[in-house]
DNA sequence: ACCTGAACACCGTTCAAGT
DNA sequence: ACCTGAACACCGTTCAAGT
């Protein structure tokens, strides 16, 4: 859009999320990204200290357009086991939806500023709880983890080329985290 | 080492491995590389074509090394589940070992030129045999991908300070694979 | 208040020249 | 055959100067 395009941090991280979602983060140079909000690089940098620092708003904006997502289906009625398993499903589909910065915000060994521990805990209590409702209070939180886990361990492995032998692979998702609820049901 | 310091591609991958895994991938230059090595820049460029191509190398390294680190618990007598588990606890373990250079290894989304594809089946066929006595022939790929998803997603979420709120991660890792492998037996 | 031109140190890469 | 000096285009960052 040719219009003088007043600067904000948020254009500027949706920017580059879509520029990395296009060419790879290692290709997101601030210069690029100047360039394509129609402004000089040092511009940038009222909105943004630094490079590592714009690359953390794009992982926080990550993870909370992540919760976003799988709140609808968190919420939905249902079964535990059916909840769960839409929530699984729409984890993944995010994921294949952002194959790139999904990864980045959740590959960070360095964690230095997170997402807010409370909004964190907000979002993943409610799922912890469907969990509780298969494994018993007292194992909710590592049945919870195991299943963050398959999920997120399935989405990553599958994007990075790692799953080629062939086969179904949504079916092959969905049996995996209905073998894990299973695994966990305590005997009634 | 003081001493004439012959390069070749092992040394070179070997030492930014170590290079990586002490300061991180983003300090790792080719300058400081060579540097290391007692070297100058350009003499690398005579063993790597690139430094993407170095970097291919390392997570080949990589790979090639998870694969022999997982290779004695595999071959271990015991019952089909006691095995599965002492290979899960040996591969998170490998993961820990190498906290960088892991997660680099299968979070490439570009896999190109990733390990032979036979060297890889080799490696994993055996894995699969186990897993077929658990879930039977027909689902021992979904189940065995399930399983390397559970695996990975655990030690890339910890590594990555997902897991914050207390409690035993060793324990929740072991019930974990425990309950994937519960849920995936086939009633006999 | 917001943007830019000019400059800096550093990076990956090439290649002709050295031994 | 193997290594290096010199040079290149590009990168992230700073800051004084423009409007």
């Amino acid at each position: 859009m040719p219009f003088p395009s007043k600067l904000s941090l948020e254009s500027i991280v949706d920017t580059a999320i879509d520029l990395i979602e296009a060419e790879g983060v290692e290709k997101l140079s601030v210069n690029v990204l100047a360039q394509r909000l129609s402004v000089k690089t040092p511009s940038l940098y009222r909105y943004v200290k630094s490079k590592t620092e714009l690359l953390q708003a794009v992982n926080a904006e990550t993870i909370y357009a992540l919760f976003r997502h799988i709140g609808p289906p968190l919420q939905a009625p249902g079964t535990a086991e059916a909840r769960i398993i839409r929530v699984a499903q729409a984890y993944r589909a995010f994921a294949h939806s952002r194959p790139i910065t999904y990864g980045l915000a959740f590959t960070n060994t360095i964690p230095e500023l997170y997402p807010d521990a409370d909004e964190t805990e907000n979002a993943v209590l409610p799922f912890q709880a469907l969990m509780a409702e298969i494994s018993g209070e007292a194992d909710s939180l590592a049945a919870l983890r195991g299943l963050q886990a398959l999920i997120h361990g399935f989405a990553m492995l599958e994007l990075a080329g790692q799953f080629q032998r062939g086969g179904d692979l949504n079916a092959a998702f969905n049996d995996s985290v209905r073998a894990y609820i299973r695994g966990w049901r305590t005997p009634e």
